[in-house]
DNA sequence: TATGAATGAGAGTTCATTCAT
DNA sequence: CATGAATGAACTCTCATTCAT
């Protein structure tokens, strides 16, 4: 059947099977992220879902057992995509490096983009809420642990509680890119960078680590 | 119809009709929030409703145009008691005082606890989304004002950008109270206190801020 | 708001609501009954259902919740008045009460008339197969009873398998009953009545049952 | 299917065509007939035929026009090998051929089985009423001329309705081999067999035919 | 006014049937 | 011919809203 494809010169292979389940798969992916982002998921049928990704309502049905499922398989789908690669706090001027962490973490956090359309939903379905719970537990302990070494080495305060710190920084990097999406404004980034330098690190320190981008790693020796 | 009764010479319903009907309205009203907190808005029906305040269906629809509506009136009923009476951000230990402030303040945020529930709704419904967006620009004007007072009297970093701040406050406030709530550890309060006390004065000054309680009136004479 | 029925002075009695939902309730039931029996259970719509009864669909649900409640519903409702008064088998011409009993019996199975739409039912449905096993059994046991008595007395073959009797003779009652709907033509109970007499009696005490109505009578003394 | 492999004698596959096909579809027809009985034929899908026959859905309908038609295949396919070797009646004991028979017969009928899944199907499908009303005639004519021949020796009751004796007949044989399915009970027929005979024969007669093997061999001459 | 039964549009879901590969 | 993904009509059931009492 698919045997034909093989001799196909190599100018158009047809896109196999699977792939093109996937490619299916995936547009109602697209389709249910886009309409529940800019509707909300309740709002959202599985008939429209269907409609945008250019497919019958049956076929929604063919990959996802329901409109629940599609959201969980798109936030594990994006959770994957949502780690950031997590430097070092303390090297280089943190505030500009903060900065773009939130954009790069931040942008993704909103790309992921469903955390208008969660909070009710973890009301009613404990199952996403606990997906998401643990999503955010890796993030958690991704910050947790740099700041952690930061601490270790003297650079922030001493009376500093790094779990409440860690959720704040969440917190504020996951609101920066709401805010900066929506009015465009992407100095918001070097702002609440500076906050939360603020909030970490004892203004002395911070200043030697904006001057001496080596502070920090001349310190380790 | 039920005229009558107000003519019964004093025999009867000492509440009056106007009264009666605010007592239902109310407890739609306090049915409704209960409600969407615990199951969300979506998952609440109007029945539903009806039936936690012990009224008819029908009878929903007699105080209320529909669901939407309820929640917008629950909206502007609870931001009326809402708005905090925000003193001076410099009187006193600062960190106190904002953990007070903290708990009360955020403890109205969550008794109106409709945040939940608000962001799939917000999606769907320009008008809500005003009400709210208002709402919380009242607050983040108190706030913004004690800060720019601080400000004006050299108390605060000197760089500081009062709006980002501002909101930076708001969103941990809100949240500080929802992990209270969860947690039931109410430290968090000071915790988090101590943080935005970080992110707004420099050391030097909120050592005397927590030291001087008078430092500040003093400052102004 | 119904008291003021009572001070109509025997007119119009207004329906109570109670009366009126029953009647909703019925008109339902007999629509179902009709629809299963004219077309099968599965081919039945729950929306046809309540168009055929006059309703809105939603209102079908008020009474009931779901199509294959209604179908138990209407088993119990009819099996309720579906067991005859089964009387002495031996008193009077044992064919003319047979055939009697059968028209009155069989009648009753087939104003059910359930059992064509049934069978196919059992397979998936065991609680329904309960239901009418045991309505079946109540049957059953009266009949056996009846010719327990008949036996005791000497009356019957002295080999009579009691109970695959009865389920023959049920078996031959319901469908009789179905012949006789579909050609009209009633002699048929008599026919099968006497088969059934051959299958109980021997020839000679059919003969005295039939001649000396009493001979039963007589013998008990 | 993969018998193919086993043929490769190098050159082509032994199976001509036509068989296989006439395989592919014997596999339906029986995957038909077995979920038809397990589950009923409203419950059982087109997919679930073909996945149980071992070829995709589409197949289904190269060999069927639908399930409907599938249905039908299946009873002329049955009822083919439904029609018994009917012999006399009244060679040998009555009551034990006439068991034999009820097994073989009512055997066959179950095995056709499909009588607990068609009643409610011929509620919607005129011609599959017919197909199966002509069936149900043969069996009847049958039976009928067997218990005529009888009748004309004058070995019967004489004031017998043999129609109504046939059916009674048949309908007891489908259901005594029903009830020995689910008991294991196979004395049953014995037991239905002196039923029927009571039905059909004086008690002198069928002394006589039981004690006399050839009575009514020797009745000819 | 209060009531709650009734309404019916519409969401979710299934499955007989078709059709591109 | 076989395949099985795709289709979409049709079904079940819910709930915001209306309305007769």
């Amino acid at each position: 059947m698919s045997d034909r494809e093989d001799q196909l010169v190599g100018d158009f292979p047809l896109v196999p099977k699977q792939e093109r389940a996937q490619q299916k798969r995936n547009a109602l992916l697209e389709s249910g992220h886009a309409l529940f982002i800019s509707k909300g998921y309740e709002q959202t049928t599985a008939k429209e879902i269907a409609a945008k990704a250019g497919v019958a309502t049956g076929t929604f049905y063919r990959y996802f057992l329901d409109k629940r499922q599609l959201l969980m398989a798109l936030l594990e789908d994006k959770i994957e995509k949502l780690m950031p690669p997590e430097p070092s706090w303390v090297i280089g001027n943190p505030e500009t490096r903060l900065a773009e962490l939130f954009e790069v973490h931040g942008n993704r956090l909103q790309r992921l983009g469903l955390h208008r359309v969660l909070p009710e939903l973890i009301l009613k379905d404990p199952e996403l809420s606990k997906v998401i719970a643990s999503a955010k537990l890796k993030i958690h302990s991704r910050i947790y642990a740099g700041l952690q070494k930061a601490s270790e080495k003297g650079l922030t305060w001493n009376d500093l509680d790094l779990n409440t710190l860690t959720w704040s920084i969440m917190l504020l990097a996951e609101n920066t890119t709401g805010k900066v999406l929506e009015s465009g404004d992407t100095e918001e980034y070097q702002k609440t960078a500076k906050i939360i330098c603020r909030m970490v690190f004892p203004p002395e320190v911070l200043k030697k680590l904006q001057t001496d981008e080596n502070y920090e790693e001349n310190l380790e020796n």
